[in-house]
DNA sequence: GGGGAGTCTGTGAACGTTCACAGCGTGTGT
DNA sequence: ACACACGCTGTGAACGTTCACAGACTCCCC
């Protein structure tokens, strides 16, 4: 009942353990005859390397950790990003392990992990600006990348993105295309990339007409989307369009400009972005920005695994996005 | 630089390494001066056990593997469910491993990393009847559980879930309250505990009434709620409620409501199910019914831990749902 | 025929734990 | 005074690998 271990598979071939080793890893030097008298013992024991003597012996951990510094990730980005990490991941024979950091508590607990050389790298998602749990894993000495920009700390640890300034300057340009004249924007929280970069983005095109009067912030959830446009409405009645930074705040747009009397897009055009499950779902649909989640995973898992290969720096890098013209505006 | 071992923090505290590992694992039998010394030892040290040491002779694998059957994880109940099972397991030293098996190659995957005594646990997720992976998963003696029944095997994987059936049957009844005369409903695919318990629970309270005219099924998909409501209509125009098995169905059919000109709810009153963040960004946002996902989660991790401590057996629980009345219905 | 170089194999030690066992005091009951 | 239980401690072996090393064999060249 016992699980064969690699001794098993020596005796079966009647090989020394060494050679079987050897098979596993790929190593050169094992004669024909041997590596097919092992292949054959594995899988006649169906024998499987036990991770633990061997991560135990190559003094690594064998798994990465996925820190995500919200409680929720309502969004659904991360089903795609887990599943890309895993994927790659996987065949490399590192398994992704889950952790929640949004308090002290959760936040000791992974540094307990990491410290303790239960990972052998750090795979941060959407860590606002000023988190401390960044230092100190930096600190750490264990390679640490980010699925996103960290505000703040942008050259010290490295990210794949989407082109987040880029991607907020098409829709601007697309809504001055369609001729608006006065362009609002909900922003996200200050301290997050998509926050802060989009509006950047924004104001590239808009230039001086990007006023502060035309600005509000949200903080991605529905109910903001809601309040702002409320008061975007007071201080501005005529406006005719709107850049929510999100399509979850952008659905909260649409129901008080609704409430409002205005319609969408005549009367006011909106403008999302993610091109979440809620871009279709909303009416109308939502014209939106789409990140390419895919590419941004792999190649923040592409870095994360350069720099676990010992490569003594990465370069970050920004993808870019594309605008999806649905019947918001 | 090299990781602080039992040994260091056996030497810093004048004390074998055999007291060491009792005080670490709590075992009684060690004297209060022993304990405080070696607790200072290892706060000096900053010693943190290594656990693929320790789970290579206590021949565990310190992880339990959560599987996924489908690529996609919009549902943002995940989030909640992955949360929870996180936070339930760290309690306990278990670390969290994601995998997805959506292809024969990934289950292969998964198989092999279970086979292979990499996980003490596996945790099922929306598993749809007749997959191949449960029976080979069960077969190889580890504690299986799953979020949610799986069809066919209910009483062979334990599982808590919602109470699918009465959830639909609250939402049955509230339409029939109503005085909704010709009640439609979009279920989801027929291999799903939700698909086929949610059908059960409005069969339950419209009896006859159920007629065959007045069922589609869907995907779960915002696509196949459009078109189910489609058919639904030209089969019989003058129906007055309809009841998605999802909020994301309902907002599909929502929109084919629209575009018939039907009004909502004066017209049509529209019901959902999963209180997810489709639901309020509806328009009208939706009456739902809620899962108490927390608890659903926490009932999942406790039946799996239960198991790993050896269990002979478990009870499959299921949990109440709530009605969420909003302005669809 | 002697000396490398190149290919292949087996062996011992090590990785950092836990666990069973044996041993040592000290107190308690006969 | 002796036996015995109890509380506590140290030690050796084991868990299943990998890795460095040493050795054996073959081939080729001088």
């Amino acid at each position: 009942m016992k699980r064969p271990t690699i001794h098993d598979v020596a005796a079966v071939a009647g090989i020394s353990r060494g050679t079987v080793s050897r098979v596993l890893n790929g190593d050169r030097y094992v004669s024909p005859a041997a590596r097919i008298a092992i292949e054959r013992a594995i899988a006649e024991t169906g024998y499987v390397v036990n991770r633990n003597a061997r991560n135990l012996v190559r003094q690594r951990a064998g798994s990465v950790v996925m820190v995500r510094s919200e409680p929720h990730f309502e969004d659904p980005n991360y089903s795609t990003t887990i599943r890309t990490s895993i994927r790659l991941l996987g065949e490399r024979d590192l398994s992704l392990v889950m952790m929640i950091a949004s308090d002290d508590g959760e936040r000791e607990q992974v540094l307990r992990y990491v410290r303790g050389g239960h990972a052998d790298g750090v795979l941060l998602l959407s860590t606002h600006a000023g988190d401390p749990l960044v230092d100190t894993l930096h600190g750490a000495g264990i390679p640490v990348v980010s699925c996103g920009a960290v505000i703040g700390r942008e050259t010290v640890i490295p990210y794949a993105a989407c082109d987040e300034r880029g991607g907020a300057r098409q829709m601007a340009e697309y809504l001055v295309s369609l001729g608006r004249k006065k362009i609002a924007m909900i922003t996200g929280p200050m301290d997050t990339p998509g926050g802060i970069q989009r509006l950047e983005g924004f104001a590239d095109v808009l230039g001086r007409k990007a006023s502060k009067k035309l600005i509000e912030h949200g903080d991605w959830t529905h109910a903001s989307g809601e309040t702002a446009m409320v008061r975007l409405l007071e201080r501005v009645p005529d406006l005719d369009a709107v850049f929510a930074a999100s399509d979850v705040m952008a659905s909260g747009a649409l129901h008080t400009l609704r409430a409002a009397g205005r319609r969408v897009p005549e009367d006011v055009a909106v403008g999302g972005f993610d091109d979440s499950s809620v871009a279709i779902s909303t009416h109308p649909p939502l014209t939106t920005v789409r990140q390419p989640l895919g590419d941004v995973a792999r190649e923040t898992v592409r870095l994360l695994l350069a720099l676990i290969d010992g490569a003594e720096r990465v370069d970050s890098i920004a993808l870019p996005t594309s605008l999806i013209v649905r019947d918001s505006a």
